[in-house]
DNA sequence: GCGCTAAACGGACTGACGTCCAGTTGATGT
DNA sequence: ACATCAACTGGACGTCAGTCCGTTTAGCGC
């Protein structure tokens, strides 16, 4: 009687997924990044999403749990490319670069990637933080932190590090205050900056 | 036709408050209070609200405009409170210590508040950044971080110095990770004193 | 005291999220 | 091919946030 499933984890769906499954998860999320796209995602409501993908309320739900699961799907392609870049891709964003340096790259990609996808972030609310992915973005920046700065209590600060890049936060910077996205992934350079550079010799670790 | 009052700033009204809207002012507030502690912001509908207060749903909606609003107004005691002490307090919070000592004063009162206030300030949500409440923290902060750090981007850096204390990430840190309070603010302890000590000779400015 | 009017009141109404369950269908073993 | 059953499907339903508008009332000038 319990959980017949546990549909948690998302996109990338378990190994044996049902033919008729497959198809209409397909359905759903291009559906939904089509509306999200048209018209907004605060402005496209689930049922209009399961109407649009040709599927019944009850399908959409089971495959994404609610709203804020749904645009995590819709955001994973994104987020496994810029984890791409970060696991495999050039430094300084990818392996190869001083820790340092590979920060500042991290926390720019990450200004960028707010900027272009805040509205879907902010639809996923703070559930994200228990994400698989959210996860991810956690241990690159603590395994660098560790790296950069031995002495921090580097799972924690990675979690500070990662605050400023909050989707409410950085709306809030850029839309309603009007301040430059430049100014602000300065500003988050700035602080990481301070944080690695109070640990000498730091800068030359590869 | 427009609208007829704006109800925008909720808690402490107009010059000229109509008694009866006072009364049901009072009795909403203090109801939700009670119902919130007695069982969970979360777990607390607005009709309930409005029938613990014995006040009609419009009346509700159109002294708080909406959820988030009510949370805030309810929160509004509490952070009059701590800004009371920001501006008045004995030192180091309250004026007279050297700002670094301030910062780190007010960061500890704020890990303070968002552990005792932590559901009620989700309950807010990100409209927060647009409230008063909000800009006067930032204030407070950017006028420290100014004298601390004259190099600083003050503006931008004290919204960053804020991020960490967002009542999501604090209660994924606290419950879901399960990290003592004290380790919490002794990272954003860090963190700003990071950013602060590059600035040297910044502590002994009264 | 007595109307007058702007403001406040309250409950019916709408639309959206998320649940539930009875019916359907795809995969698997024989 | 076919039976079997677990997994999937879909839409009716319950609940709740937020809106609308006809009714009521507090404050005010006379």
């Amino acid at each position: 009687m319990g959980t017949r499933f546990t549909p948690i984890n998302p996109s990338a769906a378990a190994a044996t997924e049902r033919a008729d499954a497959a198809r209409n998860r397909r359905k759903v999320l291009d559906a939904a990044a089509r509306l999200f796209a048209e018209r907004g995602v605060t402005d496209v409501s689930m049922d209009e999403i399961a109407e649009a993908a040709g599927v019944g309320k009850g399908t959409l739900y089971r495959r994404f749990g609610d709203r804020s699961g749904l645009a995590m799907a819709v955001l994973d392609s994104h987020d496994r490319l810029l984890q791409h870049e970060l696991l495999r891709g050039d430094p300084p964003l990818g392996p190869g670069a001083p820790p340092r340096e590979r920060l500042l790259a991290f926390t720019d990609a990450m200004v960028d990637h707010v900027e272009r996808l805040g509205e879907l972030l902010q639809a996923v609310g703070s559930s994200r933080y228990r994400s698989s992915v959210y996860a991810a973005y956690h241990l690159h920046v603590a395994v660098l932190l560790r790296q950069a700065c031995p002495k921090c209590d580097a799972p924690v600060l990675a979690d500070l590090i990662l605050a400023p890049l909050a989707p409410d936060l950085y709306r809030h910077l850029a839309d309603t205050r009007g301040i430059p996205k430049i100014q602000i992934a300065a500003a988050v350079r700035d602080v990481v900056d301070r944080i690695v550079a109070a640990e000498p010799g730091a800068a030359t670790r590869i």
